[in-house]
Order: structure tokens, then sequence, then C-alpha cells
DNA sequence: TCATCAATTTGCAACGTTGAAAATGAAGTT
DNA sequence: AACTTCATTTTCAACGTTGCAAATTGATGA
């Protein structure tokens, strides 16, 4: 195991000044050929690789971006960070991920990383409990904010217009003939949640119906079982819903399945429309309705914001009819 | 914006050599109090924050190892993931993912990403289609593979017994009344599915049954739809099997939801047998039986044999019973 | 032949950190 | 008083690269 190849190797293998060795290994014009092709001759013969260290210390940049989720475990971030990974690609950026677990303090813990783990040439973030404006002033890279946030003026963010989107999968609940439609989902801090919820309330509005607090369910994380938790709750109610939005498709999912194992058929005695088209959905039974947007343009749109100075780009939904809310 | 606060700074700001400064930022012993309050009084005041790069560059380790699997997105994938982002938190590490889309070719330009990409300080892989070995030979770091290679004797490597689990597996088919098992999974190229087929060849043959060709299936991609693919030729058949033994979850899953969708019953028609012990099978209708692992565990493993010496793991493994094998 | 100019190549210094070893200084020993 | 010991601090020189500006080369035109 011998010292790895340097350009002044290459350069005393060639016979020419170190400097002329990295011009040719960044490709810079002004070269000549001859020069060109004895470097590149040389370095396959040594097996040079560049040093990221000094190349990043010298240039200041890194060519890494951090990716912070509350947790790549879930199917939603997974196909996130995915999406991210090949959009930085596409770059010439590596991303390295890591997870917040959704709280405060993990989110907290996952900043504190990001600023110290590396030089990132920027971050991508997810935020769940921490305020935006929070994250951007305690960080020392670029931040794009990646989800749905309201209002937050002058912060990188991409995302799609999550009240209109729940607005519009709760009409279609409404157009399927629903007439007591529940809403299943986070509230506690979770601002996006908060976003859907008044999606819900408005397209409920809009054609007259009220909304009493007993078809809202709070539920206490992200997760199938929290979705099956809920599914209890609404099958024993005195006046059962006829339709369940939920905020998320891990919770649809778990609430699917938790009413088909309490005797209720999806979707003829309770339609479900969930949100983030998982690939999941599309292979339960029956087939989850859900809103979905386009991730990978979510995750370029991201990458390049993080160069770039555009600040705020709101992305197009779609709502998907699938079985869970197909009548008839 | 102004310039970010090196060593130097705090130095000249406490009136203390730049060295000394170094040793408190890196709890060096040997250092007085004194200095020591002194000096992070001054990091704090001028919002210090150690230069990654140049400390990467004089020490010659990043504290970033690289994690290439097939595909992010993929549930067993990104619960690795998630598991090796842990356990690499645990040891000061961050992790760069990306992923190969398990083709030779993707294989082979992420391993060059991961030479050039960053100095990782061991690179954790999960191959499909290139033989450890080849990889070992081309990477210029440290690589631990994951998963389930026979007989590469000196890589490091983390896995389970495949083929003992399989086995296993297929036995508790057979101990569930079983006579007629269908094996479905991939084959080409894919030695983690050899290991498999031939665990479950052992089971059959262990008591006397018969391994026919038309009872194993070969499917087109580690995905639900190829499981629900898989459903139909197997419904389809003159001598339906009365079990199905599928090497991944995820075609178990989409195994499942054909069949029913074929109007067959799990399990009383048709018994199903997953591997990899998804979260999502815990939550189908009806719950997949499947083999698991300790997943933390494994990422633990990895991680610390990339700065160790030992280089082959088994970690046990253990069949679960849900509902998809539940007769009766 | 010589000045001019563009194309190509080079030397120097710096990026911010840490390893190795040397210097300092206080305390203890002979 | 001279010598050792030990904790603490400092000096010096890299680590491998690239920005800058200057130097060299060779060709062109006067």
């Amino acid at each position: 195991m011998t010292r790895r190849a340097t350009l002044m190797d290459i350069a005393k293998d060639c016979g020419v000044s170190v400097r002329s060795v990295s011009n040719v290994v960044n490709d810079q014009p002004h070269v000549s050929k001859a020069l060109k092709d004895k470097v590149l001759a040389s370095c396959r013969k040594l097996g040079y690789q560049p040093n990221i260290a000094a190349r990043n210390l010298r240039s200041g940049r890194s060519g890494m971006i951090g990716l912070i989720v509350p947790d790549v475990g879930h199917p939603y971030f997974a196909a996130l960070a995915r999406a991210v990974i090949d959009a930085a690609r596409d770059e010439g950026l590596g991303v390295l991920v890591d997870h917040s677990g959704g709280t405060r303090e993990g989110e907290a813990a996952a900043l504190m990383r990001a600023n110290f783990q590396g030089q990132f040439d920027g971050v991508i973030i997810s935020p769940v409990a921490t305020r935006p404006e929070e994250i951007a002033e305690q960080m020392s890279t670029k931040c794009v904010f990646l989800g749905a946030y309201a209002d937050q003026d002058g912060l990188p963010h991409v995302g799609i217009d999550n009240r209109a989107a729940a607005e519009a999968a709760t009409r279609h609940l409404i157009e399927g003939g629903a007439t007591r439609i529940a809403a299943v989902g986070l509230r506690d801090r979770d601002s996006m949640a908060d976003l859907r919820l008044a999606g819900y309330r408005a397209a409920l509005e809009g054609v007259g119906l009220s909304v009493t607090d007993d078809l809202l369910f709070t539920v206490s994380g992200p997760d199938r079982a929290a979705g099956a938790q809920a599914a209890s709750a609404i099958a024993g109610m005195r006046r059962r819903p006829d339709a369940v939005f939920c905020f998320t498709d891990l919770l649809a999912l778990g609430l699917m399945q938790g009413l088909q194992a309490l005797g209720l058929r999806v979707p003829q005695d309770v339609a479900v429309m969930g949100f983030d088209d998982l690939e999941e959905g599309a292979y339960a039974t029956p087939s989850l309705s859900s809103v979905a947007l386009d991730r990978e343009e979510l995750a370029r749109e991201a990458v390049r914001m993080l160069s770039g100075e555009a600040t705020r780009q709101v992305l197009p939904h779609q709502v998907l009819e699938r079985g869970s809310t197909r009548s008839g």
C-alpha cells in the first residue's frame, strides 16, 4: 500500500510543472494537446486521483450538499432522498443524508452536525418542528427548505400549495358523494398539517358542509400505526363518516388496513384519500387515492435553488383517483 | 458577510499561538484551564467553526463514509440507510448516500463517484450485479460489503446466512401444511437470490418433496409490480401451489395483492412468506410473515468493521410468523 | 531582423489545519 | 546550585491543491 499519487508526482513523471498538470486535470482552456496527452497518460499510469480535501480547501467549496429529513426510513422521505441524490448528481454534487427524528431537539442536533460536519455547498432541509427563520439564522450555509411552509418571506423554498391541494382532495371526496368527511393528521407544531387542515375546511365550507370537531382526528405519529389507531376511533363512532381525508399516505394506509380489519369496506363504507402518492399506495388493496406532485422536479428545483437566486417555487399538484375513492 | 474566523484569528485575539488554539479546540490533554477558558470564550465571541477541508487535508481523514445501495427509495434500503446513518453518527461519521440502480453500469458509475467524490474514510456497499472482489479491486478506500455473498474470502462482509434463513422460512411453510411450494425471486446475476433458492431447495429436499422447475418463478425486478405479475402466473397454474416463498417482502406484498385481486385468499388458498421484515409487511392485509434480522446491529457491525480488522460477520436471523402463513 | 501579440506554461503563495519536535518554565531532586 | 522531570506552549513545516500574475514560447507582421 503505497502513497497516493499527487499532482507533483505526475509533474515529475512528465517533466512539467505542477500547475500544468492541474490545468490538464481541470480541463482548463489553453492547454496543448501534446501536454494533455502526456499528462493524462501519466495520470493513468500512476493512478492519479485528485485529493478532494486539498481541492476543497483551496477552492472553498466541497461539492457536497446536506439533506436533512425527519426520517430517511419513511417512504416519503426515502423517495425524496432518491430524487435529491439524482438531482444533485446531475450537478456533480454528492449528498450527505442525515435525519432529525422530526423533533425540535433532533432538528437542532442535525443542524449542529450539518454546520460542523462538513463545509456543505448548501443544505436542503425538510423541517418539522423548527421554524425556517430560526434554522436559517443558525446555519452557516445556504439552506433551501423543502416541503410546505406558509409565508416565510425571503427564505428559499420549494413545495406545493398544500392548502389548495388539500382542498382539491377533499372536494374530490365530496364529488364522490361523501357528506360526512373526517380528517386525520398530525396537529402539533406541524405547519404542513395546518395548511392541509385549512384546505379541508375550505372545501367543506365551500359546499355548505359544517366542520365539527368530532370529525378531526389528531394522530400520535406519521406512521401506519397511528392511522390504524384512528381507524378504531372512526369505526366506533356513533355517526360514522363516509369518507376520510388523511394528511399523508402512510396514515391512510394504516387507516385502510384498520378499517378493513374491523369489517368495514373501502370505499363502499368509507372512502379514503391520502396525500403524497407513495408507490406503496398504488399497490394497496384497494389502491389508494392520493395527492401527487412531481418529486423529481421538486428535487431538481431545490438543488438548483442552492446555487441560484430564486427563492420561492410553488409546484403543481394533482389529485389521483384510485380504488379507495372510486364509487360504483 | 465577513470571512469566517480561523484558528489564527482566535490566536491573535487571545495572544497565544495557533497551535494552542488547535489544542483547545481538539480537546488535547495538557491544556491549562486558563488557556482553555480564554480560547473557548474567544471562539464563541468570533463564532469560530473549524474548517473541515483543512482538517481533512492535514489529517488525511474525512469523517465521512459512503453508502452505496441499489436504490434508496426501496423500503429495504431506506431502512438500511437509516440504520447506517445512525450507526455512523455514533462514531462521529457522516454518510454520503449514493445509489447504483442495481445494474452493472450503475454500480460502476457509483464506484467511480465514490472514488472521486470524496476522500471517504470507508465505503459500505450493497452490491447486486458486481462481484465484491471486482469492487474491492477498483476502490481506493476500504469497503465493507453489506448483504449476502457466499464465499468471498478476506473481504470485509456483514450479513446473515441467507441459505439457512431461506431454508428455515421454507420449512415454516412446510410445517404449516404446505406441500406444493413455489419460489419467487430474481435470478440473474444476483447471488443473494441464489442462496435463498438453495435454502428453499434444501428445505424441500429435506422432507422428500421434489423441486420442479414449474415452481420456480423468476421476476423482472425487485418491486411490487413484479410480485403482482408472478401472482397472475401462479393463480393461472393447472396445479396451483398452496404456498409461495418470495425472496423479498416487496415481491411478497405485490404477490399477495395480486393473488387477492384474482380472488384467492391468503393464507387459506395460498400461504405467502416474505424476506426482509419491512415495516410495511406488518401492516399488510394479511400481515406478512417474513425473515427478520437486526438491521441496527447489521449497520453497527458494518461501520465498526470499516475501522477495525474483523472481516466477516454472520448475524442471526429469525422467521416471523404473521397472518400470511397462519393456518387456522 | 525586431517588435508585437496570443497561446501556453510556470512560479509563488496561500487555503486552515495538525504532526513532530523543540522550547519554556515551574517544581522536585541531588 | 545544577540537574532532572513533567506539564504546557510554541515553532516549523507540511498536507495537495488552485488563483494570480508573470514568464516563456512561437508565430505573425512590419
